[in-house]
DNA sequence: TCCGGAAGGTAACGCGCGTTACCAACGCAG
DNA sequence: CTGCGTTGGTAACGCGCGTTACCTTCCGGA
């Protein structure tokens, strides 16, 4: 099997492309009655007879415009940047699906560029403006920056020369506009889940308190509860890290506290990876799901919402849509239509499973 | 969602960019003095004095060069594409990050387009051309094909026309060269480690038999058991849907089918996400991990094997490595190297956590 | 008859840059 | 003085394409 390749070939391969010098010849026409037929335009008179003869020329010699040229003799490049540590860090995959595909129906290109956890003050420091100078050297009609978790970023001095949109973040010196999760929307509508299957003392399982997600989604919860004339019991909020062994630990701690019939009925979990764990502490304990305690999540990690038995019920985080969105809000910038609103909040909507 | 935002909106913006010409004009040179500078042109004789005078000038200015045009007059663009459905189905997602960490040291720029599922004979059947059409557009020097899971694919016709290599496929057609995860040796480190601690009834949750996986990792837990002297019991052996519900009953399967004696003591899942059904499944019937069931994944979900308790032990697929590696090759062909072998095989390493 | 206008094109410029060919000035040996 | 190599540049072409200005017919009406 171990045969090297392609001996003919022999430096530098020849990007010998048909150009549209080539499609004339073919056709007996000029260059630039070929230009006209290919870019439709509208005022241009050519018959209907040299039309098809142009076309056909085109398939025949099967050419293939250079985006290149094209974008150098227009000025305008048909293409969007987005840099983005989701490459790093494929929690939030999904926005940059959402965004190529709204860029693909705009008939639009996506240049991905890479960035470390943004700030990060380690010594890939630069990386960020990097990827954000290359792709101003591409010649990007617009940029999007893209976080994995919701939090407030600084862009490069750079991203100011072309229109800008953040999503799953915000500008932290206030001046982008942004696309981010209605984190107490999402927040209400899980409290709102619990509270109408007859739960009434909730457990929370709370992120870091400083973040805009915890933030957020525990404001929501608040309000779901005074809406039903309840508030939110401090001793039943429990922060722990972010993680599965996070999860645990917080859940144990409040199944632990009290007797049986003091214990609260359903635990809100502010991501699923905790709630996996509570799900640990809950079986370890004897008690089932959600037939004991109901447990909802947030974020909608399918490897773990829809992998965890009983299947997880979770508000999702809406991050494909935020993509669409952001590259909906970038297309309107550069069209130089004027934006809704500096921040967009996006629904979080409830994903119903099997844990409630 | 996902409205289409009018593409041939007008009002373009104007991309006012510093050109070379003003930088000679700025600096008192000629623009030929600028482009000799800023490409380091092994014998252009320009002054020192002069070579500063235009460094600062580009400083200044603020000037930034047009990939564009640099590709339209060198007739080489400094990107490559790769057509992936990872960005639908994140599973490998590591493959675009090595990838694009790769590329990013070749100083090269990564054009991203999406792929539905390859090969789906369904509406979005023709996305995948598309995809490498407007690839090809942008003059890419050579195409990557990558797939999230390993399998046989057919890659566009058009992709002939410049250099491809396939990431984590192979091509059906048997002319591309592609680097693919050494599953074999995988399947071998995975018993060996079982062996290793002892086990030498070892059950298997295997995959749907036909695919090159399970082929693959199925042959290497042979091989291993064989150097053991030891062979693989058919009884032993139990497929199922790849998701944690088939791992539930495989797993139900083997651990239910014989007295505890006879039980095997170690089970080799022939992914995380089966193995996290096997975890619950041991776990009801009161068995611990590993004391009573050791248990050995493959695939190194992140999400899955770091965070199920205990935490998996698991053979972790290359696809970071396969992607950097793709790049690389990629590299060599555009350079007209010769290929060092058709199919590479990259290790699949094992990742030692808590539970053997 | 002449005029006006539409239909059906084409020549030529410039986008920003890489690259080749050429040129002026200078030093220095013969 | 001539000849010749070196140093330090510059003029000009072309990459593939969008676009504007212009140029020919041809036809119908006054």
């Amino acid at each position: 099997m171990a045969k090297s390749t392609n001996p003919d070939t022999p430096v530098a391969v020849k990007q010998r492309g048909v150009t549209m010098k080539d499609v004339a010849k073919h056709a007996g026409v000029s260059r630039t009655a070929v230009s006209f037929v290919l870019s439709n335009r509208e005022n241009a008179s050519i018959s209907e007879e040299t039309r098809t003869r142009i076309n056909d020329a085109v398939q025949e010699l099967g050419y293939r415009p250079n985006a290149g040229a094209r974008a150098l003799a227009s000025r305008r490049s048909d293409w969007y940047g987005i840099v983005t540590e989701i490459v790093t860090a494929p929690f939030a995959v999904d926005i940059i699906k959402g965004a190529q595909d709204q860029a693909w129906l705009d008939r639009r290109f996506l240049l991905i560029a890479p960035s470390d956890q943004a700030d990060a003050v380690g010594p890939n420091e630069g990386l960020e403006d990097a990827a954000t100078e290359k792709l101003l050297e591409q010649r990007v009609e617009g940029l999007l920056y893209a976080a994995t978790f919701h939090r407030g970023v600084h862009v490069p001095e750079s991203a100011n020369e072309v229109p800008t949109v953040l999503i799953n973040c915000f500008d932290a010196d206030g001046k982008l506009p942004s696309i981010v999760p209605d984190e107490r929307a999402g927040g209400r509508v899980a409290v709102e889940r619990l509270l109408q299957a007859g739960h009434t003392r909730i457990g929370v399982i709370n992120l870091d308190p400083a973040i805009p997600a915890a933030v957020g989604r525990l404001e929501g919860a608040r309000e779901a509860l005074a809406v039903a004339g309840l508030e939110l019991d401090p001793e039943l909020v429990v922060s722990g890290y972010a993680t599965a062994d996070g999860g645990y630990e917080a859940a144990c701690h409040i199944l632990d506290r009290y007797p049986p019939q003091d214990r609260p009925t359903a635990l809100f979990c502010l991501n699923d990876r905790m709630a996996m764990g509570a799900y640990d502490a809950i079986k370890e304990r004897g008690l089932t799901i959600p037939g004991d305690i109901a447990v909802i999540g947030f974020d909608n990690q399918e490897l773990i919402a829809a992998y965890l038995r009983p299947k997880l019920t979770t508000v999702a985080l809406p991050f494909e849509k935020m993509g669409a969105l952001g590259v909906q809000t970038l297309a309107a910038l550069t069209a130089g239509q004027p934006i809704l609103a500096d921040q967009q909040l996006v629904d979080c909507p409830l994903l119903e499973r099997s844990s409630v």
